[in-house]
DNA sequence: TTATGGTATCTTTTT
DNA sequence: GATACCATAA
């Protein structure tokens, strides 16, 4: 077990034990490499394949999921599932959730799919089977104390109906793991004779299921390497769990543990800023990271009054910083809490036409175009998938509407058979005008079943997206988003077109394809991966990246600390783990910045400093509040505020909010009260407008047109509001009155 | 059955 | 700001 602070080289360990191994005699075939993103697998593989070279390929590395979804396939069939089994995303786990709690009519507000979602799912990570929950005392009088005594039947028509669907969810694959391991230990022997050489990356984040897994595979031989840092353990809202650190020790009595505490990656004043957020913490273990780069710049703290204005500074420094030291876009990282927040951020970027590039977000493979057409294949390969079948079954519009789906599952319950037997038999369980619909929707999908047999994957999936009508629909869609949404399905076309003339795989069917498809996230859709690009990515997936510019942005309370963090002081604790991993991303140089006001719901509110900024040694920080708002008339007005966080004491858990003082600048303020519209306000046909007219705004109040631009239907228009400022407006969308 | 417009609810973070 | 859900009209 290696226990190793941020940047001190924990890939690089599994890296070169690895190639030792490999070079040492050990068959690549018998070792296995567990992470657990898809970024890190593949930065991995990249890693390990440039040290050992072709060999890398016969060594099974992957995340947890990809790897034993892979087993699972080859398994299936003893658990009782189709080897072509569908994996449900959380999006689909969660309109099956929503289905069954609409069929069993239950409070909306105790029972929300999001919250049963969680719920089964910590229960699926912790091995708890639906049997066991309904069984389990505890559970049950919890459940019952907090009204939510129909989770136990939840959780069991949930499974039920995946198992019947030939589906499994994300915990599945690691829950039905345990299952076929436990359940048969000649498969649990095989495995243990394969993998004779174990690594496991990032060991803090396991969760109970993953850490009994590693532990079955690794009982024969034990030889299993892990590497982990306390510190880093941002995934305890999945269900990780830090014993399994503190468990290595006792389930392996022979275990070396090495420390690694010298950071290579970042200079001092990076590392001891680190240092001084995570002493923050009360439950750690003790290490201690030094580094012994060069002390470096210190760590900027910039300010803004609004998200906007946040990404425009951002995008300026890194503009600044690129030019005057001769960098490369790639050099640069922008680092945030949350996914919403890269919308500010592209932005301002847009605008400096500097190259970008976001991770993760949604998801290609999540796109409501994609989902539907990769739908029509999982119904091909699996026609029981329930949540494909509502999918498609009437898109495009083909006449078979909620009234007839509802009576496919009510009929299937009644005969006790699949609802496919419902659909592909319409005449036997239907009225005569729905069956005729529901009967040339079965034989289309039949009529794919054979050509996905004949044929290889491309063409298979043209013809499918052909006569399903996908194309034809998104194609008539002359919207800017149906536009947009027709290159994203040629795009897909494109990528199993590639997989189609791939030489190093045998099968090529597009049942093959479609294996990993609910595993993929964007990496693996990444056109040009060495792209001069700004890097934009949540804080959570870019653990284990370096970069030597970094930004972290949003640095509010409620924000980061996330608001549903302040509840418990475990939870705040993480966040600030996941602080301290964000600004060990840093090489040379770090900027934190944070704004004043934002917009959250649609909605603009004042925002607070974190309480992060007060934990950070200031000797190690460098103030810059010169960036300001154009008008923004004295930096006086910024500098009451700085003052009142910089100096306020450590008892920032307790201080109420309205200490802060609430410092809108008035005068450019995006700030000021929505207009009230004048009276029996009714929006004026704009067909006639002018430059120089008077208009009032429902939201903007009174402005003048100061010019027109653009054809009849776009026409945009860039009017002066006297409250707000210049705004720009398309016609045909905003509702104006002319006033003269 | 489909189209449309209103409203409620939402946001952590990943597989 | 976006989207899922609902009520209503056609």
């Amino acid at each position: 077990m290696i226990i190793a602070g941020a940047g001190s080289g924990k890939t690089r360990v599994i890296t070169y034990r690895v190639a030792h191994l490999v070079r040492s005699g050990v068959d690549s075939f018998n070792i296995l490499v567990l992470t657990f993103t898809n970024k890190a697998a593949k930065e991995m593989r990249e890693r390990i394949t440039h040290v050992v070279g072709g060999e890398a390929k016969n060594i099974w590395m992957g995340t947890f999921h990809s790897v034993f979804a892979k087993i699972l396939r080859v398994e299936a069939d003893k658990l009782g599932y189709p080897n072509n089994f569908t994996i449900y995303d959380t999006d689909d786990s969660k309109s099956v959730l929503r289905a069954i709690l609409k069929e069993m009519a239950l409070d909306e507000k105790l029972y929300s799919a999001n919250f049963v979602y969680n719920r089964i799912s910590a229960a699926k990570n912790n091995l708890i089977g639906w049997q066991e929950y309904q069984q389990n005392e505890q559970i049950q009088a919890d459940d019952f104390s907090s009204g939510r005594g129909h989770l136990g039947k939840i959780y069991e028509t949930y499974a039920v109906r995946c198992f019947k669907a030939g589906a499994m969810d994300f915990d599945d694959l690691l829950f039905k793991t345990n299952e076929l391991l436990k359940r048969y230990p000649d498969v649990l022997n095989k495995y243990q004779q394969k993998f004779k050489y174990i690594m496991v990356d990032e060991y803090q984040d396991t969760n109970f299921s993953q850490y009994l897994i590693v532990k079955k595979l690794a009982a024969v031989t034990e030889n299993i390497c892990v590497v982990g840092d306390d510190a880093q353990s941002i995934y305890a809202f999945r269900g990780a769990n830090i014993q399994n650190i503190l468990n290595f020790e006792k389930d392996y009595p022979d275990v070396k543990v090495f420390k690694l505490e010298q950071n290579y990656r970042s200079t001092q004043n990076i590392v001891n800023i680190a240092n001084s957020i995570i002493a923050n913490n009360k439950e750690q273990l003790k290490k201690n990271v030094f580094s012994e780069n060069e002390q470096g710049d210190k760590i900027k703290v910039m300010r803004a009054f609004s998200d906007n204005e946040e990404g425009k500074q951002v995008a300026e420094a890194i503009m600044y910083e690129r030019t005057s030291k001769g960098l490369k876009w790639n050099d640069f990282a922008i680092l945030y809490r949350t996914n919403a927040q890269s919308r500010a951020m592209e932005e301002a970027l847009r605008k400096l036409n500097t190259p970008y590039k976001i991770y993760g977000g949604l998801s290609f493979y999540q796109r409501k175009e994609i989902k539907d057409l990769i739908a029509y294949f999982r119904l091909t390969f699996n026609p029981n998938d329930e949540v494909s079948m509502k999918r498609v079954i009437n898109y495009p519009r083909r006449g078979i509407g909620d009234t007839t789906v509802d009576k496919i599952i009510v009929s299937a319950d009644q005969h006790n058979i699949t609802q496919w037997e419902v659909i592909s038999n319409p005449q036997m369980y239907l009225d005569g005008r729905s069956s005729a619909s529901v009967y040339g929707f079965a034989t289309m999908i039949q009529s794919f079943q054979v050509i996905t047999k004949n044929q290889s994957a491309y063409d298979a999936a043209l013809h499918i997206a052909q006569h399903s009508g996908v194309l034809k629909d998104l194609y008539e869609d002359k919207s800017v988003e149906g536009l947009n949404r027709y290159e994203n399905i040629q795009e897909l076309l494109n990528g199993i077109k590639e997989f189609s003339e791939r030489e190093d795989i045998e099968e090529k069917g597009l049942d093959i394809f479609m294996q990993d498809v609910a595993l993929l996230t964007n990496d693996d859709n990444d056109k040009d991966p060495n792209a001069d690009t700004v890097s934009l990515m949540t804080i959570h997936s870019s653990k284990g990246l370096e970069f030597p510019n970094v930004h972290v942005v949003g640095l509010e309370e409620n924000l980061f600390p996330s608001q549903m963090s302040l509840n418990s002081r475990s939870d705040l604790e993480e966040e600030r783990r996941l602080f301290y991993v964000a600004v060990t991303r840093a090489k040379t140089k770090l900027t934190i910045s944070y704004a004043t006001s934002r917009f959250k719901f649609g909605t603009l509110i004042n925002c607070e400093p974190s309480r992060f900024l007060d934990e950070i040694d200031a000797r190690y920080l460098e103030l810059d509040y010169s960036a300001r708002p154009q008008g923004g008339s004295s930096s006086s007005a910024f500098s009451d505020e700085r003052q009142a966080w910089s100096t306020r004491g450590s008892d920032a858990f307790s201080k109420p909010k309205a200490a802060t003082p609430s410092a809108p600048p008035k005068t450019t303020s995006i700030l000021a009260k929505a207009h009230v519209p004048t009276p029996g306000f009714a929006p004026s046909d704009t067909a006639g407008l002018q430059t120089g007219m008077e208009v009032e705004h429902e939201r903007f109040g009174f402005g003048k047109v100061i010019s027109l631009e653009g054809n009849k239907p776009d026409i945009k228009a860039t009017i002066f509001f006297k409250e707000i400022g210049q705004k720009q407006l398309l016609l045909k969308f905003a509702k104006l009155r002319i006033v003269n």
